[in-house]
RNA sequence: GGCGCGGUAGCCAAGUGGUAAGGCAGAGGUCUGCAAAACCUUUAUUCGCGGGUUCGAAUCCCGCCCGCGCCUCCA
């Protein structure tokens, strides 16, 4: 069956094809750099990586543009307390989130926007929008005026027509003509950075800067819009009104979000401060690899619960992905092929790309390769399994990893080259023969307290990273 | 109150009408000079609870209970 995702905008699983039929063109809603991102945005982020990759797997082109909000209340709040520029600010938050995402081995998009580089286009858009009669005016604010747009609330499934009986309404703003306008255009505050533009002093609000860079680089309908779960009230919904006042057309066709990362049964969040960063992971001495793995490994659409035995879990689970890449590319086999193995290879790997195409689901595509080392390791172990089945074998390997990407381990740093592993365990070799088992032992004890594992099969010694 | 996700073994988790994938952990075993490694076997008569539909339900319908998210900045 064919690619399809699950479609917040229309509550169903819809087959995927670009547009113009052959690239895929998305936005996806990066991070805002005010602090370190933890774990949690991560996961959003890994679940785009996936998309990406299995996009590019199905054939298509991709041009994927993310935005990087670096200006808002928090970091001009931050910004001003520290005496810095915006700039001077974010920059290292910025770079720090690129190094991050590069550890867990997440593809760069196409294209990283800023918002403070497209302040012109986002005055025109608001200019656009006010001489279709979207927006008003109020004390030096520009504001979109949701009336105006009777599809508002298409895609979080809201009914805006009645009163909001139990939600909680921000009372300070009160110079809204209706409580859900939103702001386009922020008035300068005293002391704030601001621009000084013919909507007047000030700043853009959050949504327009999305709208104003996803149709300035994929156009007016893009292919697919991600973020999370919670970016589909307000911040999508505010992106579709915004654009598709201007344009008259549909914004995005596929509306995809990832559901929250939690910890301790609630969603991980800077404001309840019950977050991780990378850094605090790693610094445990986690391999990047193995929270790459937990983060993925679950559906994208369920709420996943973060804790340190999952991770142990994911790490585990590599290592017996990586003993079996290892066992098919060290181990002898006897010449010939044989057919039931040549089968149960091509089903796995048919079962695993049914599991991406259906909504990406991991979990699924996962069992199909898990369940096909199992039954290889003992068609191996039987004498079964043959030099010509190593091709199909490793066929399934790439492919897992060409979307998971785990198999290559990150090697940490001073850790020994593979020359100076394989001079040591040369030396062991020789011990062992002349039966020197201390000396055998020393080295492998050795190895082992600098990450190297040793193992000693039928075909010979073999090693791993640990 | 509205909208949305979910409740499957000790933990994670697939499965949306045909009789419970997979991973981790645990327990046995194989191999090995030894082994911490590797590999194999094993672990839910049962899918939050109660009714109903059906030859057949974890899967569909009705009711209920519980967890989480959004409705305010948020991935």
């Amino acid at each position: 069956m064919a690619l399809r995702f699950y479609n917040t905008l229309t509550q169903r699983l819809e087959e995927f094809r670009p547009l113009d039929g052959h690239t895929v063109r998305m936005y996806t809603c990066g991070p805002t750099v005010y602090h370190y991102v933890h774990i949690g945005n991560f996961r959003t982020f890994s679940f785009q990586d996936v998309l990406r990759r299995v996009l590019r797997m199905r054939g298509w082109k991709l041009f994927h543009v993310m935005n990087i909000t670096d200006v808002d209340d928090k970091i001009i709040r931050n910004a001003v307390a520290e005496g810095k520029s915006l700039r001077e600010y974010t920059a290292p938050y910025t770079e720090a989130f690129l190094e991050d995402a590069a550890k867990l081995r997440l593809e760069r998009p196409e294209k990283l926007v800023f918002a403070t580089d497209h302040i012109p286009d986002m005055v025109e858009a608001i200019r656009r929008l006010a001489e279709r009669q979207h927006t008003y005016e109020s004390e030096g604010s520009v504001y979109f005026r949701i009336s105006s747009f009777p599809e508002y609330g298409k895609l979080s499934h809201t009914n805006f027509s009645g009163n909001l009986a139990g939600a909680r309404v921000d009372v300070d703003e009160y110079e809204k003509a209706d409580a859900r306008d939103f702001v386009l255009w922020k008035a300068r505050k005293p002391g704030e950075p601001y621009w000084d533009t013919p909507l007047g002093p000030g700043r853009p609000g959050w949504h327009i800067e999305c709208s104003v860079m996803a149709m300035k680089y994929l156009g007016e309908t893009i292919d697919i819009h991600t973020g999370g779960v919670d970016l589909i009230f307000p911040h999508h919904e505010n992106e579709i009104a915004q654009s598709e006042c201007i344009t008259g057309k549909p914004f995005a066709r596929f509306w995809l979000h990832a559901e929250h990362l939690m910890v301790e049964g609630q969603k991980m969040s800077k404001s309840l401060g019950n977050f991780y960063t990378l850094r605090d992971i790693l610094a445990r001495g986690w391999a990047p690899e193995a929270i790459r793995y937990l983060l993925i490994s679950a559906p994208y659409r369920k709420q996943l619960n973060f804790t340190f035995d999952g991770l142990k879990a994911a790490a585990s689970a590599i290592e017996r992905l990586r003993n079996f890449q290892t066992r098919l590319e060290t181990e002898r086999f006897d010449p010939g092929i044989d057919e039931d193995q040549e089968q149960r290879a091509a089903k796995a790997l048919a079962d695993y790309h049914e599991g991406l195409d259906d909504d990406l689901n991991t979990a699924d595509a996962l069992g199909a390769v898990f369940e096909f080392i199992r039954e290889t390791n003992i068609a191996m172990d039987q004498g079964r399994f043959r030099a010509g089945n190593v091709a199909s074998a490793k066929k399934l390997l790439g492919d897992f990893d060409l979307v998971f990407d785990v198999l290559r381990p990150t090697l940490a740093e001073g850790a020994l080259s593979d020359e100076e592993v394989e001079a040591l365990l040369k030396e062991r070799t020789e011990a062992k023969k002349a039966r020197d088992f201390a000396r055998a032992d020393q080295i492998r004890a050795m190895l082992l307290e600098k990450g190297i594992v040793v193992e000693d099969t039928r075909d010979g010694v073999r090693w791993k990273r640990r």
